[in-house]
DNA sequence: GGGTAACCGAGACGGTACGTCTAGTCTTTAA
DNA sequence: TTAAAGACTAGACGTACCGTCTCGGTTACCC
């Protein structure tokens, strides 16, 4: 009953409601047209063609390019596969930068390095990118080294801003600087031997 | 040996020289553009206009806008101080990480975060950003790990490259992800800390 | 005939009854937003927000902007005036001529232009201006003239149709031409003196 | 020499000249495209597609589509026919509307009669149909009439602006108002009668 | 008084064209 | 040969309307 309030009082629906078929199509063909372009290269007349949608579709419900490159990216299959449950603080941020460096390892990573690189210009497309990705993946190692300093886990040297910064950083220099290096050698040990640096300290 | 020499200064200069003039023009309204506006928004096109320049001079010379750029950056003046000799590696990398940080601290600091942007997308400027700005950078830094590691100043749990990257890494993320925080106080207490994490391996 | 009468008082109007309310609205906000645009300037989607009406309301029931703008047009207060009976034929003739000069000097003169110039292009609009507009206008004119013919006021030298384009013609030619010189000095001289030439012939 | 040095005074053409091809393609093109659309329905961009050519070509050198149209109009071959030598005012009069009525009998009028509806709405339109077509015409049929007056073949009950419209009215009315009688009775009787309406006067 | 039918507002939909901007190339004259 | 000027083709930008559609809701008449 509070339900049926609640949903009334959110939501008086006017007008003809937005269409999934052309929300999914438009996402669709933008993580196909990213095969072959990079983001920078993308233009939303390319995505409403491929669409078969117009163009006032796209600029009604995303602010720019963007927020649709993100959309798609977010809405790919296997993107959001939770984590399995570490046994203390230090295994968590591993498993999360481990969880990191495989999503920048796919395709994926060279499309979130030209977000990242659109964010650098654009103020729009930077708060876009800060909370839709950087943010959550920030937050959650965040979360996991306070927890760890509180624990005993890990040192009190650096402020836990400059840790998530001393861990990623390297990740995403080395996705932005040299990708070819970017490979299975350093997935598999990067993660451990980062945060071993921390935890000694 | 000679005959290139005289080559370059008898060979008899036909056609109207490279003018000089125009070169300084346009390197100049660069610098001027690009405190307003940034690498991705600056035009060749504005930069012709306000070099008093056809757009053909600056396509001669320069094989595209991240070229000019990158140009104009470095023949800015005071941008090639050199750094005071060092007593030992440690103390060199030191140096190098703090004259990073200063460099990227002012105005620049985003005009090189734009042209890292700039090189995620387009294979051509990639190459110039890392021949012109990278790899001395890179070069110079390991160059003294390295040393550093043979000379028994630093362990040898990392690979040169990674430590690099652990290194500097940290300087650029925090640059592009969060440059607000990219302040004073990060400069004085980022780069000893940071050599010290690889000291203590 | 009493048939078709009945059939419309006793048909059985099933579903909601057109909204009077919107109509008036509609027409209303038309006449409001011609008064600082021109008819091409004029959409319908602008006549529909500010009458606060569907567009759908809109195409029900016109089939297109031209009948909206005739449709205001012929609604507005004091369009309707009826002549005075005219003593001959001359004079009926001279009273139309004057009527129409009036009607056109008024703001509308520029709407009627506008609407005359939309029936050049599309036929569904030039159907509309001639049946509301102009084959009543020149029904009545011509009308009259052929009594002038039967009674001996007026020659025979131009068949009815010319005499009509002689005399309306420099009238919207005018109009259209150079509106400036649609003065009252024309208002007041054309008509008779028109009229003249056709009677001395 | 004189002519050498006027054409140094007049022109320092610096860089690239305009294209001829460019301009031809685009003022054929543009006829083409009349053939099967009005003016009110010819895009630029359809142009451009048309003719090759980029869409800042035509904007570089036309303020909007009626300088286009017209363009494309008065350039089409045999276009500018000069009228032979009249032996009085009253037979220079009757050529000059027989030749208005043979160009407004083709698909040309139709196209004039777009370009003069364009140019009720269209300020900008209404001075280019007022210089490059209606000011002519009506220049060389005044000045007939105003020689004609002086050499005692026409009256002075009207003046001679008013004279121009009762000639030239009619013409255009019947174009625009039922074009299906705008046929070739009309043509052979009407410029002979019309004029002697004035002359009767 | 419940069913049915046409209406209503709101607003999303696929499209088309706008006029501007920039890219990178081409074509001219002058130095 | 290079410089400057400025024209060239090409195509994306974000906006405005078009005429259609799809909702939830609202009158009316009908049985």
């Amino acid at each position: 009953m509070s339900n049926a309030v609640l949903k009334e009082e959110i939501s008086p629906p006017k007008g003809r409601p937005r269409s999934e078929k052309s929300k999914n199509a438009i996402l669709k063909a933008t993580n196909s047209l990213l095969l072959h372009k990079s983001v920078q290269e993308l233009s939303i007349e390319a995505i409403a063609k491929k669409a078969k949608v117009g163009k006032t579709t796209i600029y009604r419900w995303w602010p720019n390019k963007t927020a649709v490159v993100m959309d798609a990216l977010i809405n790919q299959p296997g993107m959001q596969t939770p984590l399995p449950t570490p046994r203390n603080n230090t295994e968590a941020v591993i498993m999360q930068l481990e969880k990191l460096i495989r999503l920048l390892q796919s395709k994926n990573g060279e499309v979130i390095a030209q977000l990242f690189s659109e964010a650098q210009t654009n103020p729009e497309s930077h708060k876009i990118f800060e909370n839709s990705f950087l943010s959550p993946l920030i937050d959650a190692i965040a979360f996991s080294i306070d927890r760890g300093k509180a624990e005993g886990e890990f040192g009190n040297t650096f402020d836990t801003k400059t840790i998530v910064d001393i861990l990623c950083g390297p990740i995403f220099f080395r996705l932005m600087a040299h990708r070819p290096d970017f490979d299975d050698a350093f997935q598999e040990s990067y993660p451990r031997k980062a945060v071993s640096l921390i935890r000694a300290n």
